[in-house]
This record gives structure tokens, C-alpha cells and sequence, in this order.
DNA sequence: TCTAAGGCCTCACGCCGCGTGAGGGTCAAC
DNA sequence: GTTGACCCTCACGCGGCGTGAGGCCTTAGA
């Protein structure tokens, strides 16, 4: 059933380079490889990639789909209605143009040049870069956010997939310990979770266990993180967060 | 009266980068520069940045701009129209993108999940590349016109002023000698002639003695280049076309 | 008369979303 | 075993600038 990358690129009508670049960014990154190294995708991967270009043609750009698509906190609701915003403003931008080139041509056909500041009337009051600002504050208004955007677009050629790898991994050694009926305030536990902060710290942003014990009471009270995480292994999310809170009070931080 | 870049920026709402690369590309070069070197814009250049930007914001690349701007047979109600022709099937596409956002908010609103078949439903019939082979088609059918815009696509970085300058100079000598009265057929007026033919073989395409008659030709017939040559001296573009024609017969051709 | 600030200049690299080779391995069919 | 259609990984290129770096020029004020 696994899907080879000129296959995907027919059905989905994107060309293989696109499947390349995608793999590159993290974006997209086909769940298995062959033994001659060749990429193969599943159905879920081709839902994956249908997102991918439900965002694409709404015109995110590829960097913010990605963390789009891979934030459970992400609100899709929100980002649905601001792109209809900009979607609208575009509109009416076009609009104007489009009576700027009647002027132009109406100009034109009464044999007179067009003098240059009819040229400039339809283009005064514009201003994109507002838009991107009222983006920039929505989505970038915490410091660990930022953070993290910061560090996660430089990432780009480096091996997405490793530290996806290294997350996952991660998670199924605590599914594990939770399968088999260790408390989350054994050393194994803890270690593991002290893992986990590092992991985070390494790779996303600076994870103090303050933070860290804020990230796994997030895991227990926003859906979007608990039912990501539990499909894993029911149950994970709140052995998550217990242990990440015995691991902060083993270090120190008062509960 | 001339004045300095950011001056220009300020009145134009450009960045100084953006008219330092129009300059590059020779799109926009400034008339003159200080002794020091700064670049210095007239009123005239003020005029042609406007034309720039008026076409910019219909969307034609800047390379295109800049043939459109220096070919006297630039059909500005094609272009126009075609653009307008643009305008219009983005703005339908935008439309389409509407409401696929609106479909998602629908289905999100009612609970379920967006399937993704619905996700491609308004994404199937748009292939921006047609217009592009209609554009190429209707602009770029002759094979001078072709072979011309293979080659000055590439000089870029060079220097485009000094292109224009030669053909500049080419110009005012042979408008010099037509002013001193002399005959089409004097050798001095025939050497300019060949040179003007070696200054267009030179910079953008092949130009046969046949084919520079037909151009001598078109200078007279054609009063898109007429009124811009006889700009530089009224009556010119017959006796260019009288030196090309003669300066072809000297070298064997038929007339 | 000196200085500091704010022009201006020319490189030259970076961004995004890929297109387009180059150079080489792999797979299925004849 | 040979073809030809795939696949892989580099790595450069494009367009329209943004954004420094490093250095010269100009002008106003102390």
C-alpha cells in the first residue's frame, strides 16, 4: 500500500521536487523508506500532504504550516478566519487595480496621455506589511513561542525528522513505564522526564521546570494536547504531567 | 531640481534598495550622478519610476517592465487588457479560496471533521501556466524578439547604461551629419550605418544587412519609432532608414 | 576648526518555494 | 543482461528586494 514519491506527486498534482522540498523542511516527511532508500508514503502521510496544500493554497507560507500542523494548541478557527481577512483585503486590492487598468485604458481611448497622478490614485492607501503585523501579534505573543520560532526556522536542512524521532522515542519509552504499572516518582520515570526537558530545551526553547511542569499541566487541561498525546497510549498525558511535576519537586521547585 | 535617492524613496514610497536594483537592472537609472558619485533623479526619471511602478503593480516582472518601457512597438492597450484579463481570473480564484474557507468554518462550526476530499473540491480547475503561454505567445512571436529577450535577460549586472549610452551616441553622430546635410550615401554616414547594425548584433540579436533594412524600414513606417527617433532630431528616422537601406546595397544586398 | 550624525556609495549574502540539472544507484520487463 | 523508467542526493539559480558591512561625503553645531 505505500506510495512511491511520483505516484503521490501524481495523485496530489505536485511535482516530486515539491515532495523533496517538503521532506527538507520537516514538512512532510514520508512515514517509511524502502531498503533502497527510496521514499514511501502512506494514506495517512497523503492526508498529511492534503493539510499541507489546503494551507499552501491559502497562502501560508510553508514554514508557518508546519508549525501550524504540528501545535496541537494551534486554533484552526482563528487561522481560518484571519486568512479570510486577508483573502478579503486581496480582493478589494485587485478590485482597484483592476479600475486603475479601466482608467487606464478609457484614458486611452479619449487619445489623451495618462497623466501620472491618475496612475497613482488607485495605489495610495495600501498597506500589507499591517496585516503581517496583527498576524506577528496573534500568533507570536508569548516569549517561549517566539523563542522557538526563532530556533525552529533555522532548522530547515538539519534532520526534522531525527528530532521528531527523538521526541517519539521519547513518548513510547513513558508509554511503556505506563504500561507497565510504574508510578510516575520512580527514578526511571524521572529520569525520562528530565529527558524530556531537555529535549524540549535542546531543540524548541529553554525549559525550565517551572515551564515544564506548566507544559504537562497544559498536556492534562487543552484537549488538542491530550488527545494528541493519548492516542499513543491512553492515559499518557496525565502520567506526563505527574511525572513532570515529581520531577521538578525532585529538583527543587515547590509545588 | 534633482534630486537625491531617498528623496525619491520618500516621494515614491519605495525603499532606496528597490531603486538601487531598478538601476541595476537598468530599469531605472538615474539621469545623473554628483561628483561624488550620489545618484541624482529628475523629473523626468520621476515620471518613468511612476510608469515603472504602475506596471509593477499589475504584477509584470521588472524584466518585462523595462522592455515594455524602452520598445517604442509596446502595445500599451494589449498589455493593458491582457492584464486586466489577469486581474480578472485571480480575482475568480480568490473568490474560490473564499469560499473553501468559508466550506471549512461551515464544517468546523457543525462539529466535524473537514474530509479532504472536500478540501481539494475548489482547487481542481486553475492553471495559472495557460495565461502565462498566452502572454509569451502574444509578446514574444518574432524570433529577433525571442533571440533579443534570450540575451538581454543576461546582461542584468552589466552595464545597461553604457548599452544605451552607445546607441545614444550612434544616434546623435548620424543626427549631426543629417543636420550638416550630408547625403545618406556619404561613407561617413554608411560606416555610422554599419555600426549601428554591428551595435544591435552585439547586444541583442543577429542582425543581418536584409534585416537591418527591414528595420530602417519599420523606423518609417511604424510611428511608434518614428515620433521617438525624430525626437532626437525631426526627420531622422528616414535618413536612418535611407543609411541602412544604402549601406545594405554597398554590401550586396538588393534592393 | 573640529566633530558627530546622518546621508550616500558599493559589495555581497539571505530569503522562499521550488525548477533544473548532474552524477549515480535501482527496478521491472524483454 | 540490457534497456529505460524510476529513484536518490547534492547544489546552483531565480526574482525582488531586505539587510548588513565597510567606507566616503556633507552639513550643522560646539
Amino acid at each position: 500500500m505505500a506510495l512511491t514519491v511520483s505516484q503521490v506527486a501524481r495523485l496530489a498534482k505536485v511535482s516530486v521536487r515539491a515532495l523533496h522540498h517538503y521532506d527538507e523542511l520537516g514538512l512532510l516527511c514520508p512515514s517509511g523508506r524502502s531498503e533502497a532508500g527510496y521514499r514511501l508514503y502512506t494514506q495517512a502521510d497523503l492526508e498529511r500532504l492534503q493539510q499541507v496544500l489546503f494551507f499552501r493554497e491559502l497562502a501560508f507560507p510553508l514554514e508557518e504550516i508546519r508549525r501550524i500542523l504540528g501545535d496541537p494548541r494551534f486554533d484552526l478557527r482563528a487561522a481560518l478566519l484571519m486568512q479570510r481577512q486577508l483573502l478579503t483585503e486581496r480582493a478589494s486590492r485587485l478590485d482597484a487595480l483592476r479600475h486603475a487598468v479601466d482608467a487606464a485604458l478609457d484614458a486611452l481611448d479619449q487619445g489623451k496621455t495618462m497623466d501620472s497622478e491618475k496612475m497613482f490614485e488607485a495605489f495610495g492607501d495600501f498597506d500589507p506589511s499591517k496585516y503581517e503585523a496583527e498576524v506577528k501579534e496573534r500568533w507570536g505573543d508569548t516569549e517561549a513561542y517566539k523563542e522557538s520560532a526563532r530556533r525552529t526556522s533555522r532548522y530547515k536542512k538539519e534532520d526534522w525528522s531525527a528530532i521528531k524521532a527523538e521526541g517519539d522515542q521519547l513518548m513510547k519509552a513513558l508509554a511503556e513505564h505506563l504500561g507497565a504499572g510504574r508510578a510516575p516518582t520512580e527514578p526511571d520515570v524521572l529520569a525520562l522526564a528530565e529527558a524530556h526537558r531537555q529535549y524540549i530545551s535542546k531543540w524548541f526553547y529553554p525549559c525550565s521546570y517551572v515551564i515544564h511542569r506548566g507544559l504537562g499541566e497544559m498536556y492534562v487541561s487543552d484537549s488538542r494536547f491530550t488527545e494528541n498525546i493519548d492516542s499513543v497510549k491512553p492515559g499518557l498525558s496525565r502520567y506526563l504531567r505527574d511525572a513532570f511535576v515529581a520531577n521538578a519537586e525532585r529538583n527543587g521547585v515547590e509545588s
